[in-house]
RNA sequence: GUGGCCGUAGCUCAGUAGGUUAGAGCGUCUGGUUGUGGCCCAGAAGGUCGGGGGUUCAAGUCCCCUCGGCCACCCCA
């Protein structure tokens, strides 16, 4: 009996070298890059109370009602796969009470049960940022200063920063009546499907990239201008900030992000060389109400996440990445099977070199043809007549250098002294 | 969930109006005399033509179903 081979479900990838090394440069970054900023490292479980998630995005959303893998486990309890990073980032802080401020970074994949498409996955992962117990715009905008720099570090450089205001508790209700009015006066102009949804959430059709909405929400009252006078404070400081740090951005008076959390700062950052539909490429904001939503504690925060695979997706089409395999110091060919070339290669590792070797009984041709396609930079060679002699053959395979021989005791220091040379050249 | 395009070696693809043992390039492996890479040359391995059914003397090629991929809508990273 046999089976059809099985894949990879649909929308979920395997990342193999060289892509990988894409992803391990960038993580990297990210990992130090974060630390400068004083975040540490957070890791939650992928599985959460589905609840979580209910709760904390609106049942509005689309996330909720039609994209979280939800299940039930063995003890009746209904499980969804994470969406997004920010609600158990939140979930942990009001479970575990650490002092505030609490700055933490994280990796995490994150579910949504969608149909794929270029740069949208039903697997993809966020790198990403939440700071807890601050409400401050010198703190929103240092949260954006760290997002830039994550992207641009990646080599993205046909970047745009909108950013908007979605007000808070006292001010958004407000605004959201005076929007909902002037819709019900344009609701003829609006494309087909807001025209029958739009009273849902009002705020969606800003967000509406078709040109007979876009046509609509271009003279709709803007939620700047309804601002309370402590959000319309902290907005211009939040901008002040900005031009002080250098960060150019613009002002998008449509930009209303998926979840229902945000207030106060929000913010997206967007490729121009990716299709309108999918071209966010990081996004954030502040949530000060999120905590009480979920039964914690009063508490401030604000953070953002960084989509790897469209930030990826990016660079390809900005042709922005160029990436050389580092290929490998040393490759040590031997001829007939000696422990002596286990025992080289464990000393050279242990003294910072790469080393690669073949593990079956090839010819040397094979081996050394093996050791250029491995981009190896120096050649060991250890046959009969070398363990007899207790000495090996030094060849440099990146210069035209003529090979020679040394003894064991200082092959080591000989390598070495070979890679450095190439190393300043 | 709706719609469009597409599924031939590991990869990129060719396969004439249906007709013998399905091809190329790249990659992989081996060899080009004893233990020496890159270039070059020679050879080899590798394919249920996504899967199933049908039409036909004959199907990679035509029809149906199914699975998968890509793309678009919706929405988001």
């Amino acid at each position: 009996m046999t089976f059809e081979p099985l894949r990879s479900p649909a929308g979920t990838h395997d990342v193999l070298w060289p892509q990988s090394a894409r992803w391990e440069r960038i993580i990297g970054d990210f990992a130090d890059r974060a630390r400068l900023y004083g975040y540490k490292l957070l890791i939650t479980p992928v599985i959460e109370d589905a609840r979580l998630f209910s709760r904390g995005f609106g049942d509005a959303s689309d996330v909720v009602g039609k994209e979280m893998y939800v299940f039930e486990d063995r003890g009746g309890r209904t499980l969804a796969l994470r969406p997004e990073g920010t609600a158990s980032v939140v979930r942990a802080y009001i479970q575990h009470r650490p002092a505030t401020p609490w700055k933490v970074w994280y990796l995490t994949p994150a579910f949504r049960y969608e149909r794929p498409q270029a740069g949208r996955y039903r697997q993809h992962h966020q790198i990403g940022v939440e700071a807890l117990g601050v409400d401050s715009p010198e703190q929103d905008a240092e949260i954006i200063d760290l997002a830039m720099g994550t992207i641009r570090a990646a080599g993205l450089s046909d970047i745009e920063l909108l950013v908007n205001s979605m007000g808070c508790e006292v001010c958004r209700p407000v605004y959201e009546g005076v929007l909902r009015a002037f819709l019900a006066e344009n609701v003829h102009a609006m494309c087909d499907y807001h025209r029958e949804h739009w009273s849902e959430v009002p705020l969606r059709v800003l967000d509406c990239k078709t040109g007979e909405c876009r046509a609509v929400t271009d003279s709709a009252p803007r939620i700047s201008e309804h601002l309370c006078d402590a959000c319309m404070t902290a907005f211009d400081t939040v901008q002040t900030e900005l031009q002080v740090l250098g960060i150019t951005y613009t002002l998008e008076h449509r930009l209303v992000r998926g979840f229902d959390y945000y207030t106060r700062t929000t913010f997206e950052i967007i490729s121009h060389s990716l299709n309108a539909s999918q071209n966010a490429v990081g996004g954030g904001g502040r949530y000060n109400g999120l905590s009480e939503i979920l039964s914690g504690p009063p508490t401030p925060g604000i953070g953002f996440g960084i989509g790897l695979e469209r930030l990826l997706v990016a660079c390809d089409s900005e042709g922005a990445v160029e990436w050389h395999d580092p290929g490998v110091d040393v490759y040590i060919a031997e001829l007939g099977r000696d422990t002596e070339v286990s025992l080289l290669a464990h000393q050279l590792r242990n003294a910072g070199y790469s080393v690669e070797r073949s593990y079956e009984n090839k010819s040397l041709k094979a081996q050394l043809r093996y050791a250029g396609r491995l981009g190896a930079r120096i050649a060991l060679i250890i046959g009969d007549r070398e363990i007899a002699e207790r000495e090996v053959i030094l060849k440099p395979l990146v210069s035209k250098d003529e090979q020679f021989t040394v003894g064991w005791d200082r092959v080591i220091q000989e390598t070495g002294r070979w890679l450095e040379k190439w190393k300043k050249q």
